[in-house]
DNA sequence: TAATTTTAGTTTAACTATAAACAGTTCATA
DNA sequence: TATGAACTGTTTATAGTTAAACTAAAATTA
């Protein structure tokens, strides 16, 4: 485990957390995702609706943002969620550019039968830190993505 | 930012944590990657030619457990880095399902032009951090993804 | 006001990744 | 030894993602 390379001592440690970050955040997701292939959606488009559910309605584009994916991508997860009625889009009259994307009932209902065992999933995960621990990292992981800004 | 859901206080923990740590690896890796697309590899093949510059001769079947990928996709990888010159296959004598993947005179030498850049890059990334943050990063990382085991 | 630029969303094409079915090799065991 | 199980790598089919070109609308500015 860890690297190989030589280098600095500050290359090491950056390398180091690299790679512990990347391995880390990708075992979790993966497990995460894998108890949830039962709910049908995939991971984007439950996080698109989780959104929606909780911040009601928005523009493709802040979906895009808050998400961190492509709006091009963004098209195709709305188009998946409205075929299957969790969602609808609506033009902005205000400003026609903007395409208004909010959950319906059915999509609440969805979102209210499906996350609890979702985020039970992640306390299960995470039990593995205890809640000081896990404060630690949201911390030191927030701290390294903010950087995003500049 | 943050989580909306009402829950217990374990539950919002684990959520904030799972939501910081997702956020700032998907981060972190678009600019990594941002900074790499120079080189022509992505970052799949960066990360297996790595493998192999450090390690040696690797059959297909580790790189696929090492890099946290599919075995099919670790033919593909491996062709694009053998269309380029970069590795080579050779069928394991000893047990003939093993195809021993090795690098190239010449995927050594790019990976010594092309590392120091991306280590480089890397530190910058975490230069945000100290030295005592990306430790205690590293350590609860591990922690987290230790758990794939079971 | 008219022309230009910018912005939001869509379409298209290329790329990356996976799962499932498959072929060849080795191992187990009867 | 022979049959069946397990394992490595490949192929195929499919799904998810993005960048780039495009359309429509709004903002800028000349």
């Amino acid at each position: 485990m860890g690297t190989q390379y030589k280098g600095s001592a500050r290359e090491i440690g950056a390398l180091n957390a690299y790679i512990k970050l990347m391995r880390s955040s990708q075992s979790v997701s993966e497990r995460i995702r894998s108890h949830k292939t039962v709910t049908g959606l995939n991971s984007s488009q439950f996080g698109a609706l989780e959104a929606l559910y909780h911040l009601g309605s928005l523009p493709q584009k802040t979906i895009s943002e808050k998400l961190l994916v492509s709006k091009s991508n963004v098209v195709g997860i709305v188009d998946a969620l409205e075929k299957l009625g969790f969602v609808k889009r609506q033009q902005n009259s205000d400003d026609r550019r903007f395409t208004n994307v909010s959950i319906t009932e059915e999509g609440r209902k969805y979102m209210e039968r499906t996350l609890p065992d979702h985020v039970n999933a992640i306390a299960e995960e995470f039990s593995c830190l205890t809640a000081s621990e896990q404060e630690q990292l949201a911390k030191l992981c927030r701290k390294l993505g903010l950087k995003e800004q500049a």
